[in-house]
DNA sequence: GCGACAACATTGGGTTACAATTATACAATC
DNA sequence: GATTGTATAATTGTAACCCAATGTTGTCGC
């Protein structure tokens, strides 16, 4: 049949629920301050913004609980949480922890030939392309689909399903504090660089941990070196 | 007003809602085999085997599948996740890190005066009592017990969120694959030597990350040790 | 004025019933 | 035998309703 091989690489129609929608949308909406930071949440208010009916509206608040992005809870209701400023420091360190495990394991994955580091070019060029374009949105979001393009290469269930918890809030902490450097094109080159980097390891028979964590750590501070004093990474 | 500062220290009552409540009675189910992992879990089921209507049920669905629990989504429903050997070493080596930041933070808290060591000791008490009574089942929810007392006095809200994920497959594995050393007294008697370890650390002016990594991988292994050759953290 | 207490309004939790969409299994057909 | 069509089953989403918890308001008494 023709162009079977090429449907694997279509991205699949995402038909995401409903209530995932709903809970991307309040993230976004904080992450863009609509919502501010311990600002009380309404389920009936947000059925009417929305749109849509309660119920996927409180599986949504009930998913975002779960995930810390929202507090509260009970007949109380549920509040933004207060995101203060040590947060950010608590988010990054974490996070480094998260990636190097994941980048581990794609590499090792890479390796034995089970995909290939070419599935980091597209959130590439979508970066490119955002650089040009201006938009340091959209050049956040290719960021993330860069790391989410090694987290689903790593095969590691655990630590992917707590990357997503973390992506959320990393989502929403980059919006906040103008935390990520402004020149969008310097960030895209330090994404190839990094690629080419990862390319090299999984060229070679193996990779010491120390070295992945380092490289990783190199890589979240470049990105983010407006605010270097405040993230470095203590160990 | 007599009694007052007693009441920190008193548990909340803990009325959790109906749909927490559901999840964990579905994560215990999973976690003693009642349900099989890769097994489908069909709503209409769980509403007459549970007898609560479909919301809640539907809401603690949401929640378990964003903590990894279930898996699918969707129209083609949810089924328990696969829990493949190689998962075992995947959690326990990520529990281990997120464990070492909460430990730092929870230590750093105690030295400023932030709280003590001393809560801690209900649940080793509570392990005592287990070991004495010979129950494995208790003497696990008491060394995640005594866990959690160590999330809580962190005070570090984005690990301590993954830490909840974690330790819901960390419940699963521990019954499933017996993987928990059965001599309970032993383990007691080895918490107590955690505590005593931690309790000298508060003292002490600092402690280096990794003392208390390490620290915690002993701690952690020695529980484990009826599977020591499986679960040996590597880096 | 100021605090305590009661009445009220608001809101979330939960149930039920129903319509719409989608998967899957099975049968019919070529 | 493979494909197409169909029937069934399950999930998603909507709507209307009650109850319980919480917050607010206002009144009363001091």
């Amino acid at each position: 049949m023709p162009g079977e091989a090429s449907l694997v690489e279509l991205p699949q129609p995402k038909r995401i629920s409903l209530s995932e929608s709903v809970a991307d949308t309040i993230a976004e909406a904080i992450a863009t301050r609509i919502i501010m930071p311990n600002e009380r949440i309404v389920e009936t208010t947000l059925v009417e913004k929305l749109g849509v009916s309660r119920v996927p509206i409180r599986e949504a608040l009930k998913v975002l609980h779960a995930q810390g992005i929202i507090s509260g809870g009970g007949h109380k209701g549920y509040r933004v949480a207060a995101f203060e400023p040590g947060i950010t420091q608590q988010i990054m360190e974490v996070r480094l922890s998260l990636e190097t495990f994941m980048l581990r394991d794609a590499i090792e994955n890479w390796r034995k030939g089970q995909g290939s580091p070419a599935v980091l070019q597209p959130p590439i060029e979508l970066m490119i392309a955002s650089a040009k374009g201006g938009s340091l949105r959209n050049s956040l979001i290719a960021d993330l689909e860069f790391h989410r393009a090694i987290r689903q290469a790593a095969h590691n269930p655990i630590v992917g399903t707590l990357w997503d918890t973390i992506a959320r809030h990393v989502l929403i902490i980059f919006n906040f504090e103008r935390f990520r450097d402004e020149d969008l094109e310097a960030s895209a080159r330090q994404h190839e660089q990094f690629r080419d980097w990862i390319v090299d390891q999984v060229a070679k028979p193996s990779t010491p941990f120390k070295a992945i964590q380092e490289a990783l750590e190199d890589h979240m501070l470049l990105i983010a070196r407006k605010k270097t004093g405040d993230v470095s990474i203590s160990r």
